[in-house]
Formats: C-alpha cells, structure tokens, sequence
DNA sequence: GCCGTTTTCGGCCCGACTGTTTTCAGTCG
C-alpha cells in the first residue's frame, strides 16, 4: 500500500527520532524532520513531482530523500527505515516523548539499565534505580514518574476554539495590572493553528514578581510548575499548560514575535538577519560589530523593518515563503470576517439542527448577513434525521413563503448537504436537486474506501452538473477522527475544473479542508466557501473560526465565494 | 542530509532552564 505525503512525513519524523537516539549527526537528523515538514506543507501534487523529477529540487530536498520519498511512496515502505527500527526495541521511542526526557537520557537507560519501554522505566523509578544513573538524581526520577503519570491526560492537544475563552479572560486580567505595559498571546495560538499544544503568553513590564505571584494563583489552576522572574508555568483544569513571560517593555516585541513563532519562521528569520550582520534572538537584534547600535522595535512593524521586509500577519508565519513574499511586498490582503456577507451549510429541526428555520434566519440577520443556505441532511442520512423528497420540496416551499413574507431582510437559500453515495453519485434525483438554490455535497459513511475509490467518489460528485460545493472534504474531527483516504490534488482539479467551490468548514472540531491545501486550490482558480455547519443558531458565528483557518492558507476576499453580494451569488448558483 | 555573493567541503539559529554538577550536558521551545 502506497503512503500519502502526511504518512510519509511521519515516517521521516520516525527516521529522525531513530537516528537521534543513535546519536547520528544532528544537523542529519534536522534535514529529516524539514523533509517531513516539507510534505506537510506541501502545496504541489506529490506524484508530479516525482515524475518530473523535480523533488530535489525543492527547498530541503536533495537527492538521498527525494529517493525515499518516491520508494515509500511507491511502496509504502523503506528498507533504510525497517533496518533502523529494528536495531532499536520499539518501546525507546515512547520513551522519547516522556517530557524531560531526551534521546541522550532514553539512550542511557536503554544501555545502563536495559529498560526499552514506559512500563520498564516505571517501575525502575519505582525502585529507585534511575537516580542512580550518571546524569540522573531524585528530582530527575520524579520528573520522569509524573510524566509517566500525566501522559494520557497531558499529551494531548486543544482546540484552538476551546483554548480562545481562557486566553481573554487572561489578557484582560493582565492588562489591568498597573505593571503591565503591554500582554499578547503568541505561538501557535497567535498563528491560528487549529490545535494548541500550550499556550504561550508575553507580557512587556519592568516589574514581573506581581505579576507572575498574580498570575500563579488564577483560579482554576491544577498545579504550578514554574514560578520565577521571567517565567511561570502552570497547568490548568483541563490540561492546557500556559507559559507566561515577563520581559523588559523594550524587548516585548522581539519577544513576542520569538514566541509567536514558528520554529521555521524563526529560523528563516535569524539566518535573514545573519545575512544582514545582525544575531536575532528574543531580546532583540543584535549588531556583528560591536560599535554599531542595535536596533530598537516599538512594534512587531519594526522587527520587521529592521530586517528589511513587511510585517508578516502572525498565521502566515509557519515557514511557506512568507518571508519571500514579504520581502517582494507580495504578501496577501487577507479576507476578515467583515467581509463575509452570508454563508451556506446550516442544518435545521428538519434535520439534526436545534434551532429552526426562523431562529436560524434572525440569528443570520442579527449579523448583519444578506444570504443564509439552509441545507439539512438528504435521506440517506436517516441518522441524522435525513429529508425525504416529500418533506425537502415542503421544506423549499417554507423558505419561499418565509421569504416573501418579508419577516426578514435576510435571503434565505434552500438546499440540502447532499450524501455523496459509496460510487459517488448524490442521493436526491436530478429534478429535486435541480429545485434547490444550494447544494452542497459531502460524504458521511463509507470512510473506509481506499484512496483510489475515495478520489474517484468525491471527483464524480464534483462532475454532477447540479452540485455546487463540496462539504467537508477529507471528514476529519480534530482531535478524534483521522481524515479519510483521498487525493486531495485530485480533488481540488476536478473542483477547478468543473467550476465548483470547496467548503471551509467553519466547525471547529472539523476545520477542512485544511489551511495546507487553500493556496493550492485558490491559485488553480477554486473558490472557497467559508460555511459554518451550523446546528444551532449560535453556531453561525462559527465562521470566524474559518475566517481564521482561510487566513492561515492565504486567501483574499476575492478567493471566497460567501464575501460576495446576493446578486453574485445568485449568479454564480445558476439561480437567476 | 542539505547547501552555495565564504560554492562541492565545512558549515548548518539562539538562548533559557534544570538538575546535576564544580563548569556543564541535556532538553526544550
């Protein structure tokens, strides 16, 4: 079985680890992992590329992996990598993730006492056997213990929606200390990656103790894990870890854009400021020659000023060229919320909605909207209580009366998020589906199909004259369900081809297509559809959420089909 | 393993913290 470009980039990411714990060359292991994070952003079809011959010549690529990233993705497996594996007990690689320790310790204890797996390190903690260890003490053997302990709880990553709450709360405390001169939240958060893994908060302030005693007694605090000057850990209820820094007003926005992120920003950054006889860290940027002065930053603006570029939005900074763009002034003019005029995929009671039809259009006209698509679920979705013909064409006939009623000014849409049926096509007939203002068309079973059949499902659905956009398209839930198995390159060219759009699905556990792969589908001319999902009226503002991830994939307002006004819309529907 | 206004070898981003140490290695972000 042949692997996709995620799948490959784990098993570079295993190839790494490997040879770290080996204790091979680091800058070796290092061209590993940018291989995998090549592929994770990879933009490009996977299998052109190595056709063309071309791979190699990608930033980060050179011969050795663009050859193992054809064969595992010819074979699905790799020799070097399977030869690796085996000279290790599988069980190290666990190891590895316990916080605190690192390949050096993991190696250590493999060698000096034989422990190869989590259960073995355990109880030789237990025991008291790893304090003895060269390089290892009690506080060391306690570390690894709680870790242990905290892994199933600890590991696992939030959604950025869920973290969103607590990160207001907290700015608006800081900000009215009287020593606080300026409070932001920065890493991934800032970058609105669709999971958190800690949260990472800066504050500018000459007078830190105050704050960080004010900040390790918030309510709702498991446990501290880190109480000084410049630092202070805690774990919230929930898991979360927060990190709050606490830096000279003078060195806030270094800091901050440091802690913004990310680690390939980053260093795309220092090596720029190398190249321009400036060393870059946190505090500041610092001059090769000691006469010159260093320059100052009363603004992120500023740091990036000094380095001679733009400012770059936070969620554009994950190392895809953005510096590149900034340099050339080619950055986007991001789409914003206030430019979204409507949106479509909104479920009803019809359906598995909780709010009806005309709590749905108030709440859509309360934000100002000029359209809302209703598209509760079609038949085959008898889960989720799916509209058979008779009860859609009553459904159709209650927008239409609700609409002339002129109760509201907002237009509302009547459709259907169609199933997309195991050999791809829809589950209405083509004279019901052609009474419909919207349909979008999405998969909710068979998930298990290989990706050859996923692809040529969901391509099929695009080529349906009748269909309009595509819902959901990998069924990924964050956190929960892996996305299914298909050719997205595939997919977006059929959607491209076939004048269709691509659903942003705004839902936050859902977050997809992916911010990786909306360059790519606006640059072949696809148009995105930033639609909330919504099962509740609430829930329509849950396209701030896609508003975040369309920003993150560079589109501009232009790329999105629901910032255009009725009229357009209406056109580019077919529906007059 | 990658890469080249220091080009085919010899570099490769930066700093803080922790715990274990007597000057620093390992880990992390």
């Amino acid at each position: 079985m042949s692997l996709d470009a995620e799948g490959i980039a784990e098993v570079l990411d295993e190839i790494a680890r490997i040879l770290e714990l080996n204790g091979e060359n680091p800058f070796k292991i290092r061209a590993y992992h940018n291989g995998a994070r090549f592929l994770e952003s990879l933009t490009d079809d996977l299998d052109e590329l190595i056709a063309s011959g071309r791979l190699a010549e990608q930033p980060g690529i050179g011969e050795a992996l663009a050859d193992k990233i054809a064969a595992l993705r010819r074979d699905g497996r790799l020799d070097f990598h399977e030869k690796l594996r085996a000279s290790l007990p599988a069980g190290l690689l666990d190891i590895l993730t316990i916080p605190g320790v690192g390949p050096k310790k993991t190696r250590a204890l493999w060698k000096e006492l034989g422990i190869t797996d989590i259960p073995g390190l355990q109880a030789a903690c237990q025991e008291g056997r790893v304090a003895t260890l060269k390089g290892f003490g009690e506080k060391t053997q306690a570390r690894i213990l709680d870790g242990i302990r905290n892994r199933e709880a600890y590991g696992k990553r939030h959604l950025w929606a869920a973290v969103e709450p607590l990160v207001e709360t907290l700015l608006k405390g800081l900000r009215q200390l009287p020593q606080v001169r300026m409070a932001e939240a920065a890493g991934s958060f800032r970058r609105n990656r669709e999971t958190v893994g800690d949260l990472d908060v800066i504050v500018g302030s000459d007078e830190p103790r105050p704050i960080m005693d004010w900040f390790v007694a918030r309510p709702g605090i498991a446990e501290v894990t880190a109480h000084g000057e410049t630092k202070s850990s805690v774990r919230v209820e929930g898991g979360l870890q927060v990190d709050l820094r606490v830096v000279p007003p003078a060195q806030f926005f270094f800091a901050l854009h440091h802690f913004t992120g990310s680690k390939d920003h980053n260093v795309a950054m220092r090596q720029r400021a190398l190249s321009m006889g400036l060393s870059m860290s946190e505090w500041g940027l610092a001059p090769r020659d000691p006469g010159a002065k260093p320059p100052q930053a009363a603004s992120e603006r500023e740091v990036f000023a000094a380095l001679g570029l733009a400012w770059v939005p936070p969620e554009l900074r994950e190392g895809h060229g953005e510096i590149d763009a900034a340099e050339a002034g080619a950055l986007p003019d991001l789409v914003s919320l206030a430019d979204l005029r409507g949106a479509f995929h909104n479920h009803t009671t019809e359906s598995d909605g909780k709010s009806t039809l005309e709590q749905m259009a108030a709440a859509a006209e309360a934000l100002g909207w000029e359209y809302l698509s209703i598209n509760d679920h079609s038949r085959t979705s008898a889960y989720a209580g799916g509209l058979e013909v008779e009860r859609l064409l009553r459904q159709v006939d209650a927008i239409k009366a609700l609409n002339a009623s002129g109760k509201f000014k907002v237009r509302i849409l009547s459709g259907s998020e169609v199933d997309i049926l195991r050999d791809g096509s829809l589950d209405y007939p083509d004279d019901i589906l052609a009474k419909l203002d919207v349909v979008v068309v999405s998969v909710h079973a068979g998930f298990t199909l290989d990706e050859d059949e996923q692809t040529a499902r969901l391509v099929r659905a695009l080529e349906h004259p009748l269909a309009h956009i595509l819902g959901h398209a990998t069924g990924r839930l964050l956190l929960q369900r892996e996305p299914y198995k298909v050719n997205l390159a595939k997919v977006i060219d059929a959607a491209a081809a076939n004048g269709k759009s691509i659903e942003l699905n705004a839902y936050p556990r859902r977050l997809d297509l992916d911010w990786t792969h909306w360059r790519r589908a606006a640059e072949k001319g696809v148009l995105c559809s930033i639609n909330p999902d919504a099962h509740l009226a609430d829930h329509l503002a849950y396209v701030r959420h896609g508003v975040n991830v369309a920003r993150k994939g560079w589109l501009t307002k232009g790329q999105v089909l629901n910032t255009r006004p009725l009229r357009e819309v209406l056109r580019w529907l077919g529906r007059r």
